[in-house]
DNA sequence: CACCATGTTCCTTG
DNA sequence: CCAAGGAACATGGT
């Protein structure tokens, strides 16, 4: 579920609860989520540390500690099924265990089924994004001096995390059919209106999804099991859903017309349009 | 068994 | 040199 209001969501959830812990012990579930760092530094780096800050960068989680008055980040993402979340520090870790912060009372827990996820020091990454699609200062100009003249199809542009920082494969195709944009359609074609128009349609169509995301109430239930869960309780999830015009909606009539949505693959990864609503 | 999956990166091909 | 396409990563669901 990561796209940039799912990391936003989790951002919020952390930001108050990190500040001030120290991690006692870290445990590296999968070496493969330090790269390019070998598991050894990573440990080293978090073992005494302190936890000042938490932040969002497109789909990123920077990480803020201190460790002998020395300030340091350490680069968080969570692929396509990582989930990272506070827990009392009692009972079995998960099957899929990516990593866990030994926090003293409790533990931070990143899981991770497929292992695309990332736990690390280096923040190069973060460098190679373009701006935050949620800074008011970014709209159709921004958009547009980022696409140049590109000939690429416009929905494979948005997935380019140099262009606009955050849009993933669901909120693309979500932006385009708002925007009335043809998937298809060559980057640096786009009309001065269009690029405004797609531009809004990124921030409303992410806004939103935060925005819905955070009425779901992120369950903070010490009650049962005394866990603090990050991720849409099952409740939610048919409000995710219901909240995609386009998205995982093949065949289904488009929420603006009747006409029956398409799918098709670009740059190998489904998109989802309406062939009335976007030419 | 086949195909699909919210992401990123590397390699090959044109 | 750049763009585009495909594969790889690893696992699970349908």
């Amino acid at each position: 579920m990561p796209e940039l209001p799912e990391v936003e969501i989790l951002v919020r959830h952390l930001a108050p609860l990190l500040p001030g812990r120290r991690i006692r012990a870290v445990q590296v579930g999968r070496p493969r989520v330090c790269r390019p760092d070998p598991p050894d530094r990573l440990v080293e780096a978090l073992t005494g540390a302190t936890f000042r800050s938490v932040t969002r960068r497109g789909k990123y989680l920077v990480f803020s500690l201190v460790r002998r008055r020395r300030a340091f980040q350490v680069l968080g993402h969570l692929g396509m099924t990582g989930r990272m979340w506070l827990e009392r520090s009692a009972g079995p870790l998960p099957r899929h265990l990516a990593a866990a912060l030994d926090l003293g009372r409790e533990r931070f827990v990143f899981e991770d089924v497929r292992f695309f996820g990332r736990l690390s020091l280096d923040l190069s990454p973060v460098e190679a994004l373009g701006p935050e699609p949620l800074d008011p200062a970014w709209d159709g100009a921004a958009l547009a001096a980022r696409l140049g003249r590109s000939t690429r199809p416009i929905k494979v542009c948005l997935l380019d995390q140099a262009i606009v920082a955050g849009v993933g494969n669901i909120y693309a195709s979500e932006a385009l059919h708002r925007a009335r944009i043809a998937p298809t359609r060559p980057a640096g074609r786009l009309r001065h209106a269009e690029h405004a128009a797609l531009a809004a349609a990124i921030r409303e169509v992410l806004a939103e999804a935060v925005a819905g995301g955070s009425t779901v109430p992120l369950d903070h239930r010490a009650g049962t099991d005394g866990l603090y869960y990050y991720g849409r309780a099952a409740e939610a999830g048919a409000d995710y859903g219901e909240r995609l015009a386009v998205y995982d909606r093949e065949g289904a009539p488009c929420l603006t017309c009747g006409r029956s949505i398409r799918r098709s693959v670009q740059a190998g990864r489904s998109t989802f349009h309406c062939p009335r609503c976007q030419r």
